[in-house]
DNA sequence: ATCAATTTGTTTGCATGCTTACTATTATTA
DNA sequence: TAATAATAGTAAGCATGCAAACAAATTGAT
């Protein structure tokens, strides 16, 4: 039987860093987005949107690693703000079609900036040998424990021209 | 003014990745802990409560970056569950002072093995030395961001359980 | 000593993340 | 073809994380 874990050892365990550093990257996204009132997750939306136009809403939510109930959540958010447009397509008729508004799309042009400032705010503290090390090592991570999130994350495959 | 930011960036950048790893972590935590039917975040109060007995709410929520609210609805949901008693003091009658009960220990006893596990399972895909390089990464990050996050983090000193 | 500022705990309400369950639709296969 | 599986979207409900606002208690400053 094992020992009971101290506080020391608590605050260094892998669980505990990664709850705070995703509460921390958070609060930097939407303090440099404040401008255009975008979290996190509905920036993804409006990004995979942006790459992959007319995706539904499940192969949405897979793109983003989110489960189906709250990527519907995120979706009404977005209607209501009219950044995207949803409508049942004729060929299936239980699959919602998404596309971004071209609000949408203005808003995701404001959000560029914004997006970039977090990003080096978040990164700040580490050297570039650091953040490439910190990036490959999460990518490790997640991708070989791919198969013990509950919400499954499959990136779009979906042959579209690349706006970029 | 920056491109869009593309998909293959999306999802290299630390943000996307601190939270997949992070929805991760829990679940891995949460699978192993079933026997237990502990969150990560009732884990937390658990153990800082047995390193440190008749914390303050406040106090408690600051050792975890919690926000005050958050705690509130733990507490309840331990309290229920017998794990803890809470108690306004005499000498300041806004402070509740939180304990883990016989059976709130008891369980803890339990959880060790368990939390063990969750550990190795979610640090199975690194090497021991990328595993400290993760650590010393996130303890970087999270240590010299401390002011961006919106809940503090204050480790519970010595000072305040003198008290008693 | 008193008035203002702060702190503690609370409620309400929003966003994310999950489970279970349900309907409607499409796919499978017996 | 008919019965069964699987899938898409939705709803309700729980847990975490936050903001805003509030009452009660305490602290501080004048």
């Amino acid at each position: 039987m094992p020992a009971f874990l101290n506080l020391s050892q608590l605050y260094a365990r892998p669980g505990f860093l990664l709850r705070r550093a995703h509460q921390i990257s958070a609060a930097v996204f939407e303090d440099e987005c404040r401008s255009v009132a975008l979290t996190p997750a509905q920036f993804g939306v409006l990004c995979v949107l942006h790459a992959h136009p007319k995706l539904d809403q499940s192969t949405l939510a897979r793109s983003l690693g989110f489960d189906k109930v709250t990527m519907m959540r995120v979706m009404r958010g977005l209607e209501t703000r009219g950044l995207i447009e949803r409508s049942y397509t004729a060929e299936n008729r239980r699959n919602l079609s998404i596309s971004l508004s071209d609000s949408g799309i203005d808003l995701l042009k404001q959000t560029q900036e914004p997006v970039e400032r977090a990003y080096s705010r978040l990164m700040s503290p580490l050297s570039k040998e650091q953040q490439t090390q910190l990036v490959e090592l999460l990518q490790l991570l997640t991708f070989e424990l791919e198969g013990e999130a509950r919400a499954a994350f499959v990136p779009p495959t979906q042959e579209t021209v690349d706006l970029d």
